[in-house]
DNA sequence: CAACACACATACAGTCTGTATGTATTTTCG
DNA sequence: CGAAAATACATACAGACTGTATGTGTGTTG
């Protein structure tokens, strides 16, 4: 009986000890929120002790941030599979929503993202994480094709982009609280619609 | 010098000092946040010990609920006192919107009421006061009249208001960071438009 | 005016965060 | 290869905070 789990590298200690103390921190996060959950709680869950935590993360906050940015990258991933096809510009931005909407029910995603994330890192260093690696990235591209198609009239990118983005959050949390998607779908499309090029030809 | 601060009825000290509790945890959970701010602190500000803190609210958030309500309260007065004369639906909802992003300039607002408090009370709680005494009340209202006058197509009234309501909130936060208000007055008066019932007369 | 309820202060127990310090393992380099 | 340095992690500690329990004085009530 050899323990094969010895002689490991730095580098993979490393990796594999941070992966753990985030798997466990966000499965805790998730069920009791940020502000409830304590590192004593979080180290135990990943069987190690608060030494490891605070070797890896400056604080309490920095492990948060780094459950947040991998949590935000894996719903643009999903979003850009989803919309990545070549279809036409109106028709990629309601997919892409749908993606989002679709990515924003794995369970936790909505508490992380949309509730503590705000309270904790501030809505400045939320944006900037969902404009770097999130959704608010495709969000944006999408709108911008649009517009530079004149599907869209020309307004201001960012005001467009952080007020759509903001409605996509609202109707995933309501979905999430039981409501029915499409009753959001339909008016998220109508706020895309209302900003269309004036030649008033809507859907069906 | 006789002391006239003696000789007060029950109701009326309580009456007083809920009112220094709550100014005084107002002034440092905007300052500092609700997780950074202590209950020390607090009473130290209004002159009192703990003891009294704990004697008129459950608990910390408790005092914080007070504090939200109160302020959302004064959004809502706000709001309903420039969109109140008889005008025209539409731009009654617009006025209602403009007023509702002056009332959220005054310091403070946005974090106790869009950053602090979903994740402090939690977003359906949050969601409750906002539709009870809050904002989101007159929106609701502005959006079924317009509903009802044929103004906007029948939609899902809760969801056009959660959604609208969530813009403008983003928007609100916006414009305290120093954005333009006038680049998300276009778009908010886009979305709105873009509910509106289908003979496609946009104003100029 | 006596009994009671209320308003508030003080004291205490438990828990948490961040840091300082100690130890074992890995990496670097003469 | 072996000593020195760096890294990974554990343990111990100081300070602060929350909520509760308890004590005291002031208004209220029968």
């Amino acid at each position: 009986m050899q323990q094969e789990t010895k002689r490991r590298s730095n580098r993979e200690r490393s990796q594999t000890m941070r992966a753990q103390l985030i798997a466990a921190a966000r499965r805790l996060f998730v069920d009791k929120g940020y502000a409830e959950t304590g590192t004593p709680e979080i180290v135990a869950a990943a069987g190690v002790t608060r030494g490891a935590l605070y070797h890896h993360f400056a604080d309490k906050q920095a492990l948060f941030r780094a459950v947040v940015e991998l949590e935000s990258s894996r719903v643009a991933a999903e979003i850009e599979t989803a919309s990545s096809g070549d279809m036409p510009v109106r028709e990629a931005l309601i997919a892409g929503g749908r993606a989002f909407l679709g990515a924003m029910r794995e369970p936790g995603r909505t508490r992380l993202l949309l509730l503590d994330g705000p309270a904790v890192l501030g809505r400045a260093g939320m944006d900037a994480i969902d404009a770097e690696i999130g959704a608010m990235r495709s969000l944006r591209e999408g709108l911008a094709a649009a517009m530079a198609a004149r599907v869209l009239r020309p307004m201001q990118l960012d005001a467009v982009t952080l007020l759509l983005s903001s409605a996509y959050d609202r109707a995933a949390l309501a979905v999430e609280a039981g409501a029915e998607p499409g009753d959001f779908m339909a008016v998220l499309t109508a706020f895309v619609d209302g900003m269309a090029a004036p030649d008033c030809d809507r859907g069906p």
